[in-house]
DNA sequence: CCTAAAAAGACATTTTATATCTTTTTAGGG
DNA sequence: CCCTAAAAAGATATAAAATGTCTTTTTAGG
């Protein structure tokens, strides 16, 4: 269980590879899908969100492209999980206990948000600055 | 994401009402199914899962149903989600780094060993006793 | 206006979750 | 030795989510 989908697995390649251009290079989706092995409609779909958040800037038509929307030390790993993966809920009663039928009754409730926390702490303690290898940084598309 | 499915929630709610019953009380699985108020069927398959590793005991025909398999401040929250989840995998990669086909690249798999270490640390530090109320503990079926 | 590229929306396929139903096995009691 | 109660096992059904693909539209540069 708890396990990340391709999805986000895909949108942590990604957007870690364009962390590792310079911060102004604009790089085309192909580029980027055939650099770090997804299907390039699937991680447009993935860009689209990004850009909606401001995580990434989308430019169109010719020259257009994707670059990264702040610098690589500002953006964590639980934003970039959560922009495509939607919010960590272990369980569904941690978000609104009041909608929970069982509430009065549930004594996990509280372990689940001690789940949540952790696993936001553990990912908001990482950025894409601190992903990136050598061999990433400061590299051309 | 890392959301416990309804079977998770189900596994929970079942054999803490068990942990709840006297320890050598056979309890019915309709009863239990009614009491938490889950599907009998898949309740069923649920207790088949316990009873297979020791979770729960069962016992067939007249007379028959379950029982907790140990004291109930000996099994973890951790066993029982593992027992019907499968075990705590953020990302594909934490099992075998090996079958990544870019594990050499991948600098994101030592965070998600770490968040299936503090999930798991969570869930292994609370007992089914521990999740038991005032008004579960020692009542009959 | 022509072309390059992303955005948006519709569609298709596969897998997983969520059950239900039927048949089989086991055990107790008359 | 049957009869009944109950769990085990297996087959099946439906719905939802994951994983993509394809087409059309919008935007911008030359």
């Amino acid at each position: 269980m708890m396990e990340l989908t391709r999805k986000g697995e895909y949108a942590i390649r990604g957007i870690v590879y364009l962390a590792g251009k310079p911060i102004d290079k604009v790089c085309l989706l192909s580029d980027i899908a055939a650099a770090v092995n997804v299907p390039p409609t699937f991680l447009a779909k993935i860009f689209q969100q990004f850009s909606k958040i401001g995580l990434v800037k989308s430019f169109r038509g010719t020259g257009g492209g994707f670059m990264l929307g702040r610098p690589p030390e500002s953006i964590t790993l639980l934003e970039v999980v959560e922009a495509v993966e939607g919010p960590i809920i272990p369980n569904r009663c941690v978000v609104s206990p009041s909608d929970c039928e069982r509430s009065g009754e549930c004594t996990v409730h509280p372990v689940w948000r001690r789940v949540q926390d952790e696993v936001r702490g553990v990912l908001e303690g990482v950025t894409l600055k601190e992903l990136l290898t050598e061999t990433q940084t400061h590299t051309t598309c």
